[in-house]
DNA sequence: ACGGTCCCTCAAATCGATTCGACATCACTG
DNA sequence: CAGTGATGTCGAATCGATTTGAGGGACCGT
């Protein structure tokens, strides 16, 4: 058995005449190699990685910011023989609060994608098991992994670049504040239940630059529908703002949307700045103003600290820069008088 | 350990003070459960499903079919205890021709969900290792399951409808043929290497309708792009064909895309259709003309055919139904005289 | 012929849970 | 008081691989 180990794993001295006939009684006898289970339980690990995907999938897979972390993710995991177990968010308020696949299914490491709050039960779940954690654009605390980037920088430069032109009625259209998803304008006084670190982040950059946004409306999900709900309530009111700095850039598309729809022109009429750095080509023959994250790279990040934690490493702690794209959708600010 | 094993897993007989004892005990101690590994290797089952999505993820998560269909199938397994594992299709010729994955990690279940060719070595792999496969969208064969819909009948029907409405020029823009993916005009002699099943089906029920296409057209992926592209090429040249009925829906939106771009009005100088019935906002105001076929139900459907295997049953074979949705990018052939 | 390498064989422990049978309790019931 | 269930305790086998250590050939050079 010792041998028939070897020949399979590699792992040790055997001469590789011996492996062959290993090789070939194991054709013969119809043994398709080791049993996964049980290599598994012996070695203590499953090399599985489980990632969280927020909400359902149909939701969250329709972000592509989502999506090409994870792309970005499942190749760095590849050749370090990790596989991506799927485990869906809290998707139903009613339903229990973690996925049970988070609670029992086999895995090394975690990975919570969109961040959280920062009560998430899915964070307490994964403590209670002592699951390494790591967790994307979410709040740093001692045992857990994070990787982010730098949104308060990068906000900030897009709120700069909109105060040099001369705007001084922005409005913001932001991410989802906490797990109850709201949407439409931000009471002030609701401004103390921002759970969401991402958002809150987003929203810190713009006050840096020394703006107080005329507005804020909050949407319950990064989709161009929402975005264009937004645009369509900020701009058609009186007093509209002369530019919309908005947390993704899927709303900034809905937001452009909206205010062509609504015959106003951008970047003439009003100016619309996005997050991500998303190629989006409905949007031709305009190119947005955004915020570019370094979108494989944060997949990667995550694979990184991944293998920091299976190499016996302490939890890490990487964040990203980013950087202005200065594109078609923003402009010098409407002469008002 | 007995008593504790019932207490956590809750088959047989232990009363609730008994259970609450335990419990209590095991929070005192540290103890979180069992360990999955252990129970997994008792019980022959890793509760694990390896879903192996085409080609690489980013691209295959930017076709809403795949997305929508994965989503379906992952509602269906979590009430199973079930959980997906993401398995990377060979995206890169050059390398290996199957995931390592697909050779060593613990499923109980494979899923192909991108058809695949007959020869494809993903099936030989899983047979090799004797894990029960679900093929959607692929051929047949005795000891594999099959979920798939009835793309011959619907593309006979849109062929059928763009007959009732005068055309005589059909041309087709295809999904790819082969494992090559090549892009471009098929030349008759290649008709043979068409080894993908979903394009040969839908391709047969073109010619069921009774028409012979004035022109094919092979896209490497189910994308705008490739669709603009065949769109373009299609479109310029002379003789152009009056109508083009196209293997998806992403496809037939790029088509319609190269034909504003050409100044030809759709549907008054070219006819489009389309196939799998999503929804496209970027097309608006206009609404594809396609062949809706139930995305969700289809992933419900794989996730009962896995449900069959776990359960005992041997391979099933499912064909869901579909539906003509006539939308605004089909009309009445323009009078050619 | 002898010491020394290599490589193989064999037996046994281990990973952690599940499950089975035998047996011990205990509370009721007739 | 004996009989009957319901429930808990204990010991042991099992799932399948990995790993270690002891020992045995085969082969090398001297």
């Amino acid at each position: 058995m010792s041998t028939a180990s070897l020949a399979f794993s590699g792992a040790g001295p055997i001469a590789a005449a011996t492996r062959q006939r290993v090789l070939d009684a194991a054709a013969a006898l119809g043994y398709s190699g080791p049993n996964p289970l049980g290599r598994q339980l012996r070695r203590g690990r499953s090399g599985i990685v489980g990632v969280v995907v927020g909400d359902s999938l149909r939701r969250s897979f329709r972000d592509p910011v989502s999506v090409q972390v994870l792309d970005g993710l499942v190749s760095t995991l590849g050749p370090l023989d990790l596989g991506v177990l799927l485990i869906p968010g809290s998707s139903d308020p009613s339903g229990p609060a973690v996925d049970p696949l988070l609670e029992t299914a086999a895995m090394d490491v975690a990975v919570i994608m969109w961040g959280g709050t920062t009560d998430d039960p899915m964070l307490g779940a994964l403590r209670r098991r002592g699951t390494p954690t790591v967790l994307v654009e979410g709040q740093h605390a001692p045992d857990v992994a994070t990787v982010g980037i730098d949104d308060r920088g990068g906000m900030r430069q897009a709120t700069e670049h909109l105060l040099e032109l001369g705007h001084t009625r922005i409005a913001s259209v932001t991410l989802p504040f906490d797990r109850c998803r709201g949407e439409g304008l931000v009471p002030p006084d609701q401004m103390d239940h921002l759970d969401w670190e991402i958002t809150r982040r987003r929203l810190a950059g713009v006050t840096d630059a020394g703006v107080t946004p005329v507005a804020i409306w909050e949407t319950p999900a990064s989709l161009v529908e929402h975005g264009r709900t937004a645009g369509t309530a900020l701009l058609s009111g009186p007093d509209r703002p002369t530019a919309i700095a908005c947390q993704s850039d899927l709303l900034a598309s809905g937001v452009v949307l909206a205010a062509r729809e609504l015959g106003l022109r951008v970047p003439e009429d009003v100016s619309v700045s996005g997050f991500d750095g998303l190629d989006l080509p409905w949007l031709a023959p305009d190119v947005l103003t955004t915020v570019v994250q370094p979108l494989a790279e944060k997949g990667a990040a995550v694979g990184h600290a991944v293998e920091d934690f299976l190499s016996g490493a302490g939890p890490s702690r990487r964040e990203l820069a980013v950087t202005l794209r200065i594109g078609t959708t923003t402009g010098p600010a409407p002469d008002l008088s």
